[in-house]
DNA sequence: AAACTCAGTATACGCATGCATACTGAGTTA
DNA sequence: TAACTCAGTATGCATGCGTATACTGAGTTT
């Protein structure tokens, strides 16, 4: 049976493992192919046989996040069915946080990249991105339209709530456990704002 | 007289110049002393007359930006005196992507190392960050007391607004021209609601 | 059991890097 | 004009890098 297999993708793990570890401290921009593999216990030239250079795991990398949080999001969306907008809101930013201090090497990368240098990593990161802003839209149209009430612009307000939630969340990666609390309020409070402010009001000439 | 301090002020405006070239297509993070020295048509060892490594070099950058920043947003501020907040909002988004196009080197810096792996790049930044914050806080009250408002967080309301500006102003970097018209209407939409939502309403039991 | 595959090894190359050392010569001071 | 300062030069070293080449030996197929 494929041992064989078995053993290539134990090692493939590995130095995914690694690299992430090490892009905690460096950033992933300062890694080198070396680096990973010796970390990984592994030649130089045996990291060629699982990527073609470090962009390539680099981009691993990006899609192991979005997968991660989007199972994370997903849940978080069902566990708060039937709860209303504002502790939607904060149940599912208090599950991100706990999100980016449980994955902080990946959520670093994600963050860290996402205006770097490299097209092709913005690009994948400004796509997962995209999905996120298109599923909280569809979030945010389903639960308006369960309160009778109507957004502005749904897709807008879901772009700001994304780039609230993850800049904002960013910074709890500089910040101690019990500084964070105060974060959370900051978000969620900015959050709040967004949504108080997409929605329709009665008409009014203006 | 001081022909010999001119020289070197010279000297090191180059070498900032150069820097900041290069960074735009590599990013500053892949920047080598000996690359900006050769840029600058310089000795590597002449570059340490000037910085003691890279790093202080790139926060004398973040400097700079800042700097530009800032008298491009006093000047939108004080230009725009007269009109009412919508007007405001939208005339200095707009400068503020004009400044991003022309600026785009530094502005392509600033948050790119945002996040990046050097604490006292992150340090550097979000300080000047904070100081935009405390800014347009102060610019929100008084407006908002001019037309007889109240607001619920307003520092809150313009920390999302920063955030939101910055985040999404940075994307202009890769879009081409006539593209950034939808990108702006995105912008002060989403500004606009941020400020709508941070407003205080007619009291209501809730 | 013989032939084949292929993940990983061993080694070595040329190159760019940060940085140390000793030097030069124009500009300044006394 | 003699002594001094100091921005910039010239050179060289050790290190780490990406990658090419030839190889080995366990695992698989026939």
């Amino acid at each position: 049976m494929d041992k064989r297999a078995e053993q290539k993708a134990k090692t493939r793990k590995k130095l995914i493992d690694c690299a992430l570890e090490l892009s905690a401290t460096k950033g992933f921009a300062a890694l080198s192919i070396r680096e990973v593999a010796q970390a990984a216990d592994v030649t130089p030239a045996a990291f060629y046989r699982h990527f073609r250079d470090m962009e390539e795991l680099g981009l691993c990398l990006v899609d192991e996040i979005a997968v991660g949080l989007r199972r994370l999001l997903r849940n978080s969306r069902k566990e708060s069915m039937t709860k209303d907008v504002k502790t939607i809101s904060e149940f599912t930013i208090e599950s991100f946080l706990v999100f980016v201090n449980e994955n902080s090497n990946l959520f670093r990368l994600l963050l860290g990249e996402r205006q770097g240098a490299s097209d092709s990593f913005r690009r994948a990161i400004r796509k997962e991105m995209d999905i996120f802003v298109e599923e909280l839209t569809e979030d945010l149209e389903r639960i308006a339209k369960v309160k009778n009430q109507t957004l502005r612009h749904p897709a807008f307000a879901a772009e700001a709530v994304v780039t609230i939630v993850f800049t904002l969340g960013a910074e709890a990666l500089d910040l101690p456990k019990f500084k964070q609390d105060n974060l959370k309020k900051r978000i969620v409070e900015e959050v709040n704002m967004i949504i108080r402010g997409a929605r329709m009001r009665e008409r009014k000439s203006l």
